[in-house]
DNA sequence: GTCTATACCGTGATAGAC
DNA sequence: GTCTATCACGGTATAGAC
C-alpha cells in the first residue's frame, strides 16, 4: 500500500496486470516475455515475480480480477429472468440472453480491458496455454450450475446429458466469436468481420436457443 | 528416398511428425520443446531443422499430413448426399452428419494419430499457438466454400451472412468437442467425459442442424 | 543428401543487496 | 518494495563429418 501522498501513478501490480492482459490477449501466453510487459509498464523485470509469483500465476491474476464481475453480472440477468421462489420460469432465448448480453455489451461498449479478456478467455479455454491452466474454468463453476438449473427449468423434457452439453455448446459457440483469429473475415471474404460482435450476437442466440430447444425434444434419428 | 535395402525403420521425417503431433497434442505447442520431440524420437536435435526448417514449420507438416485426408473424406461425404447436377439437394442434417462423421469415425475408431491431430486442431484454431498460425486455416477452406454452397441449397431462405454464421459456429462446437481439456468432465461431475466422443456427437448433430434451420428461418424477435 | 557437434542469444526464475 | 546479477533451458544457426 503506497502512502497518499506520493506521485499519482497507479500500483504497480496493476500497471502489470493491465499490461499483461492487452499483451497475452494479442499475441498469446507465449508470445510475450515478462521484459515486454515490464518494458511497456516501465518497471523492473523481476517486480512481475515479487508481486505473482510466476508468470502462470500472473495470467491467472488477470482472469481473477474480470471473471468475479463477469459471473456476478451474468448471475443478475439470470435472477431478472428466472425466480422459481416467485413462479418465474424463463424461457431458453431469454436465458440463453441473460448468459450473453453481459459480456457482449462490455466488450461492444469498448469499456476498457474487456475485449482483451474475452479474447483471452476463448485462449485459453481452449488449452492453448500450455496443456490449460485447470485453475481457470473453477472461477466458472458456479454461474454453470445455476444456468444449468434455469435451463432445466425451461425445458422438462430434457435429460441432464443433454443439457449440459448444450450449456458446453453454448460457452463453446461464445468463445469461437470472441476468439476473432480472423478466421471469419477469411471466411467470408471480408463481408463479416470478426469485430463485429452486435451482428454475430444477433446469429448467435436464436442459432443456441434452436439448438437448446432440440436437445429438449429430441428428433428421431 | 531410402534404398530398399535399409534397415526396416520408418523415415526420420515420419518418425519426428509423429512424436511432435503426439506431444503437440498433449501439452501444447510450447509445452514441447524440440529437445523433447527429438529426444523420444531418438534422433539428433537439429534433425528436426534440417527437415522442417522451424518448430513452426513443423506444426505445420503435421496439420498438412492429415488436412488433406480429412477433406477429401469430408468432400466425398457430401458428394454422397449433395449433387445439384443430379438434382440432388441434401438435408441440413445429412450436410450436418457428412461434416462431422469422418473426423468423429476415425478418432472414435481410434485410427492411430488423429485423436492427437483432433485435439490439435480444436487448440490452434483458437489461437493458442501465438498468435496462431494463418496458414493452417488454408488447408480447410476449400472444404468450408463447397459446404457453405450445400447448405445455401438446403436452406434457401437464409441469407449468406446467416449461413456463414451458421458454419462457423459448426466448426466452434467441433472444435469445443475435441478440445477436451476435461472441463465436460467437471461440468457434469463425471457422468459425460470428454472422450466420449461418440455420445456428444448424437446431440451435437441435432443441436446444430436445429441451429442451422433457425438462422434459415429467422425467428421474431 | 543426411546427420553430428557446438555455440548463440532470449527466456522464466532465483538470490541477495539496497 | 525495488533493483542487479546470475542461472539453466529454450529455439535456432552454423560448420563440418559421412
Amino acid at each position: 500500500m503506497s502512502s497518499p501522498r506520493e506521485a499519482p501513478r497507479r500500483e504497480t501490480a496493476t500497471v502489470i496486470l493491465d499490461v499483461a492482459e492487452r499483451l497475452f490477449a494479442e499475441h498469446g501466453f507465449d508470445g510475450v516475455s515478462l521484459r515486454d510487459i515490464t518494458g511497456e509498464a516501465g518497471v523492473a523485470l523481476n517486480l512481475v515475480t515479487y508481486h505473482f509469483k510466476t508468470k502462470d500465476n500472473l495470467l491467472l491474476a488477470v482472469f481473477e480480477r474480470r471473471a468475479g464481475i463477469i459471473g456476478t453480472l451474468r448471475l443478475d440477468a439470470l435472477a431478472a429472468v428466472y425466480d422459481p421462489a416467485a413462479g418465474k420460469v424463463a424461457s431458453v432465448e431469454e436465458l440463453v440472453r441473460a448468459f450473453l448480453v453481459p459480456l457482449l455489451e462490455l466488450v461492444a461498449g469498448d469499456v476498457p480491458g474487456w475485449r482483451s479478456y474475452a479474447r483471452l478467455v476463448a485462449l485459453v479455454a481452449h488449452g492453448g496455454v500450455g496443456v490449460s491452466h485447470p485453475q481457470v474454468p473453477l472461477l466458472y463453476d458456479d454461474v454453470a450450475r445455476k444456468y444449468l438449473e434455469a435451463f432445466a427449468a425451461a425445458l422438462p423434457g430434457a435429460d441432464r446429458d443433454a443439457l449440459d452439453l448444450a450449456y458446453y455448446f453454448l460457452v463453446g459457440a461464445m468463445l469461437t466469436t470472441y476468439a476473432q483469429g480472423g478466421r471469419l473475415t477469411a471466411l467470408t471474404a471480408g463481408r463479416l468481420n470478426s469485430d463485429d460482435f452486435s451482428r454475430i450476437h444477433d446469429h448467435l442466440v436464436p442459432f443456441v436457443s434452436a439448438g437448446f430447444r432440440a436437445l429438449g425434444a429430441p428428433r428421431s434419428k
